[in-house]
DNA sequence: TATATCTATGCAATCGTTACCGAAACTGTA
DNA sequence: TACAGTTTCGGTAACGATTGCATAGATATA
């Protein structure tokens, strides 16, 4: 009830100015230290927290920062907000949460009506369909920091964080040529995506390194979602030589492998194997489960929000990119008995 | 670059006063419509934003609403939010995310560390472990509205937002009993929460019904997760009575059955039934498929949230019990041949 | 003793906005 | 013409904290 606690509150009762309790709580300032030590333990007595609108307004920093993604129902974004708020939870910053279900237009919209007062700093993965990025550049120069990661926006100067694409994939296909496949396939992510380029490199890199073909009937693009999967693998299964393996981009399109070719009485991983990238638990639930190149999702969450705090607090934090690595899981898809 | 504009900068160029602009701004108090076209147009030409810092602090409201909940990662909690971000984000609200990780003394850490001057209310979906509740009393107490929704504190007297667990649990028990099952064991969530009490009771009411029995040893209380539901359904097998059918108090754990059954070799569905609670989309991947009572997850996320905005608008908002209905969808887990 | 240096504190402006109080300027009425 | 009533607007004190500047008192230096 009544009003919360302020410093006004506790500088009456100590009878000292309301500055010297805002020095001795920041700690900050020459305080004598008895005082201070007075000071703090009736703050703590009366339970007195500090009004962020309060300290927001003075000193033009909130201890909040944003998160834009496209969406937080699949395993791979919400671990990774997960090890965001890990590191913000500790350093006391609170994370707003902002959803684009992956449409560009609402990206923008979101973007053009942030307060930006309210933020210290964005972190952000872009929508796959958003063709400019000149709403982030302004934010930043704004003097807003944004650190991207997962889907980042690569023409922009500031940090970005993201799994190892390339050598994932490239480490997955060479799984499968290890593994006896040699006509493989790749569905891949939607057209001009930077990582859907880079998982492509990668695939390409590992068949040229064997000396193996890359038919381009066996790379389809399209979206990310089962049902793609399931309508790119019906469309290799029509291709006149036909794939005997299939280097999914994520494990979503994987399964919908899984699912068209258990439709069409295919045994999985003896006549055609299957690889995918992300590692959703689902991968251990599915029959066959799912060999897999697993993300670092919590690892990236915490470091693109460390890094976010380094470019809040050093002025002039100059840009880092930081490029985690994935490690392959081998499970039943990609045996070959 | 520069600083933001603010009403200040709008003012001086308009030459006339600040809280002129304001009033204009806020179309609430009596300004000339004439200059109130003026500021408005000005105003949107030189892309002013309000700061929130301000307006919170000269009419002690952020737009700012706490979610508070074990985690985020799996379908049921992911779908809420984005339930509330929907609505939330319609009515200019910002979510800030609180993730306990089910730990009842983190729970316990981030509300009694919350800064309620940043926050116009909260949502909550309290751990599983937390036996006590004062802690939330205490912010209601101070003014700060909570809803409550999923896991709910039932001895707080304020709004709450469930799925119907009686009746879904009843209609799930039915579904079996219909398709010829008889022998229904429940693994069940862990005691003392208040939702595993109600499907529990929705189980025994229908078993009565039609006139089945009820033993005790087919019904498990655990944890909510696939490991869990493995662990039971093995416990399960064990029995002097063998039951014919499963009803698991959670998709996850009805998926750690499946995983049990087809481990000992049983035919799912002919030998032993199972039918699960949420529709997790996992549900349909998994072989056999898995008959479930779909919780109206996306529902409950904007209820909820439309709920807190009339307690935080309205001074005394009368608390609501909202209960929204699941329903079932059977599938080849529940399916006698 | 007079002066310089430090330490510890208070005062007051400031951040951007709201809202209360009053007062011009204008309208209409007697 | 005088007066009351409307509109429309400006001045200003909040909101809770930070921070540059000033200063009293204590201490050290010459």
């Amino acid at each position: 009830m009544g009003h919360a606690v302020t410093i006004k509150d506790i500088a009456k009762i100590l009878n000292v100015s309301v500055s010297t309790v805002s020095r001795a709580l920041r700690d900050t300032y020459d305080v004598n230290q008895e005082t201070k030590e007075r000071i703090l333990s009736l703050a703590a007595e009366l339970n007195y927290k500090p009004n962020f609108n309060a300290t927001g307004l003075a000193q033009g920093s909130t201890h909040n920062i944003g998160v834009v993604l496209p969406f937080i129902t699949n395993y791979y974004f919400s671990t990774v907000i997960t090890g965001i708020q890990e590191v913000a939870y500790n350093d006391n910053y609170n994370i707003i949460l902002f959803i684009t279900n992956d449409s560009s237009e609402r990206e923008l919209s979101i973007i053009q009506n942030l307060s930006l007062s309210r933020l210290d700093g964005l972190l952000v993965s872009v929508s796959s369909n958003s063709d400019s990025c000149n709403h982030f550049q302004e934010i930043i120069n704004e003097g807003t920091p944004i650190v991207f990661f997962d889907r980042v926006a690569s023409n922009i100067d500031t940090s970005k964080v993201m799994q190892d694409d390339y050598n994932g994939a490239f480490e997955a296909v060479e799984h499968l040529i290890e593994n006896g496949y040699s006509k493989i396939a790749h569905i891949a992510g939607p057209k001009g995506l930077d990582f859907t380029e880079k998982r492509l490199n990668g695939y390409l890199d590992a068949l040229k390194k064997h000396g193996l073909a890359a038919r381009e009937e066996w790379i389809i693009y399209s979206g990310f979602s089962q049902e793609y999967g399931e309508a790119d693998t019906y469309q290799l299964l029509q291709c006149e030589q036909r794939p005997d393996a299939i280097f999914a981009v994520n494990d979503r399109k994987a399964i919908g492998a899984i699912v068209a070719l258990k439709n069409n009485g295919i045994v999985i991983g003896k006549e055609i194997g299957v690889i995918g990238f992300t590692d959703d638990p689902i991968c251990t639930i599915i029959s066959p489960s799912i060999t897999t190149i697993a993300e670092p999702a919590f690892e990236i969450g915490k470091t693109c929000c460390e890094l976010l705090l380094k470019h809040i607090n050093k002025k002039h934090f100059h840009p880092q990119e930081v490029i985690l690595p994935g490690t392959l899981i081998a499970r039943e898809s990609t045996m070959r008995n």
